[in-house]
DNA sequence: CTGAAAGCGCTTACAG
DNA sequence: CTGAAAGCGCTTACAG
């Protein structure tokens, strides 16, 4: 590989001169100019960004840290965040946490190291403190994306509690009584905040506290299933909330294994959802969030940090959009009303 | 942040001494060793990443460079590229083509500058020559993943012509003789081998072909709608083999708008497929490739490369399993099986 | 308008 | 067992 002293050489000037006509940073005889393009051209130089960075101390990169690319919702983001730092001329370095804290603790260091300018951060259920500990020793800007924290700190989310109000309102309108949220484990903030707004739901519908479930799980691996099983069988609610995608998948298995229709037996409804919504039947209600565009806002945020932006931090929420299906029916189940079975092999 | 310098002189050593410590590449005396631990922990030293590859002109870092990340199969492909990547301590850099040869170029063009050590590569359908070159002159390893090439290079990715004749055979065991497969855009390796192997199987079980039909696209745009739309209204297949998720997509919607009723109108079968695949009815019959194992595979070949190992460019092909599904059901369609009415809002 | 030189923070022969 | 010094490939005051 050539390098400007070869560019230099060649051209017969000082790597001075070909440093300041490959980035216009003073002004270069003509002649000159055109020598130093010439010989680039010849020798196929190419800057080494590295060596740059060094001597500039700023990489021009950012870091992502993520649980998994594989989660439909953090693909989306991830899509956002590339498209963004990509109009900005940043290169993306991605860490998995893998939903652990000691590999989102080795990831944050990994790309500390690499002296990433900024770090997009999704924390993992059980984030340690040295995160962000060692985040604002390094000096290096960072900005919370979709799991989002009470602190002092720039964050960029989806709004959950009143979109999970508004959902609730809606089924209440259609005229349910008894509801099962299930919310998984409430250390993930959209999670928890989500938990908030069913809360604030039931208390201003006034339904009765007594006749709602909520299903909470304290770690990733601990399985809801038979817990839903048991509530769908004995508590008979006419109306089920799955708070994310894997929950709604796992929810959506116990339903089937019980036989139960949706909407006619269970209504049925989601955050997040599922990629090709419209594919499939029953078409699900999914409060379904900005992905994108949290994920390009997250690093516009950044990137006005890394700029040397002053001022408090700032928590942006997007509105997600409610797509009400078929699945919320129009009409409340009611046990008289079971005139359809189940057709395990249709589709229109 | 501290450096070596600082390290060094809090330890009262050489800056030789503390390198050799943290990298363990000499014999220190104990005591000395200590010393320089006890510093390195008391200034919070982190060694710098960009000047140790600078120095050692080696960044343990590798790059990926996608399509996009939404799609379901490169994000399992991703996941793989990652896992495989974090074994063995080197770091992902991530770029987006986007699908057009232009910034795919460009992505190449960064990861290069950025030095990484090898990059794995998954093609767009009109990739341009140049990335190869530039890749060979620089002289550094990559792999193609999925998206394979007839060339002298590593390269990665799913058997699909011998497993597209195979599905062909089971529809044809299950007595289809008219099959309307849509293939897309051949530019792209796994749509064309797909193809290939539909043609394969034509031939060998004796379809007519003229009964056959294939729809192939040439852009990425180019809407296929309206012509499979056609071919279902007029010609009448009985089986329908979507190539890509994308277009599984998509000839669901035509199905659907037509009323059609799968399997008992037209059997589906698809490759790639969607996630939680079991959720949905019809549960469809799904060619699936091993999308992490490629993604892990990619790395491995790439790492040895990097490591050194000589010898000839290696096609590496995992083998997908079918899963049948109901949406090709036991039986034929036929006109006068039409019994069963489409039932939009059911599951079971 | 241009060049010589310092320095970014490391690794690694070389010498003792 | 340890250190002084060169050098990776750039950018950027400083000087002319």
């Amino acid at each position: 590989m050539a390098t400007m002293v070869d560019v230099a050489r060649l051209a017969g000037v000082s790597i001075s001169t070909v440093s300041h006509v490959l980035n216009g940073t003073r002004n270069v005889e003509p002649g000159t100019r055109d020598r130093v393009l010439a010989a680039i051209e010849q020798t196929s130089y190419r800057q080494d960004a590295l060596a740059r960075a060094m001597r500039r101390s700023q990489t021009d990169s950012l870091g992502l840290v993520l649980s998994d690319v594989g989660e439909p919702a953090f693909a989306e983001m991830m899509h956002g965040v590339q498209e963004s730092a990509y109009a900005d001329g940043m290169t993306l370095l991605v860490a998995n946490s893998d939903e652990t804290a000691e590999r989102e603790l080795r990831a944050v260091r990994t790309l500390l190291e690499r002296r990433v300018d900024g770090i997009v951060l999704a924390r993992v259920a059980d984030s340690s403190d040295e995160v962000l500990d060692e985040l604002s020793r390094a000096g290096v800007p960072v900005v919370l994306m979709d799991r989002l924290a009470g602190l002092p700190i720039d964050q960029v989310g989806t709004e959950n509690r009143s979109s999970m109000r508004e959902l609730v309102d809606h089924l209440v309108g259609l005229g349910h009584r008894r509801i099962v949220a299930v919310v998984g484990d409430t250390r993930v903030s959209p999670l928890r905040e989500r938990l908030e707004g069913f809360r604030d739901a039931v208390r201003s519908t006034g339904l009765a506290e007594e006749d709602q479930t909520v299903l909470l799980s304290s770690s990733k691996s601990e399985n809801l299933s038979d817990r839903l099983s048991a509530v769908l069988t004995e508590h008979r609610p006419t109306a089920l909330i799955a708070c994310s995608t894997h929950l709604a998948a796992g929810a959506l298995g116990v339903v089937r294994r019980l036989g139960l229709s949706i909407p006619s037996d269970l209504a049925f409804a989601t955050f997040d959802g599922f990629p090709y919504p419209e594919l499939f039947e029953p078409h699900i209600t999914t409060v379904r969030q900005p992905g994108f565009d949290v994920g390009a806002a997250a690093v516009r945020l950044l990137i006005s940090r890394i700029g040397g932006s002053a001022g408090d931090p700032s928590t942006v929420r997007l509105s997600p959009t409610i797509e009400y299906r078929a699945s919320t029916g129009p009409r409340v189940p009611q046990p008289s009303e079971k005139t359809s079975t189940a057709q395990p092999m249709q589709t229109s």
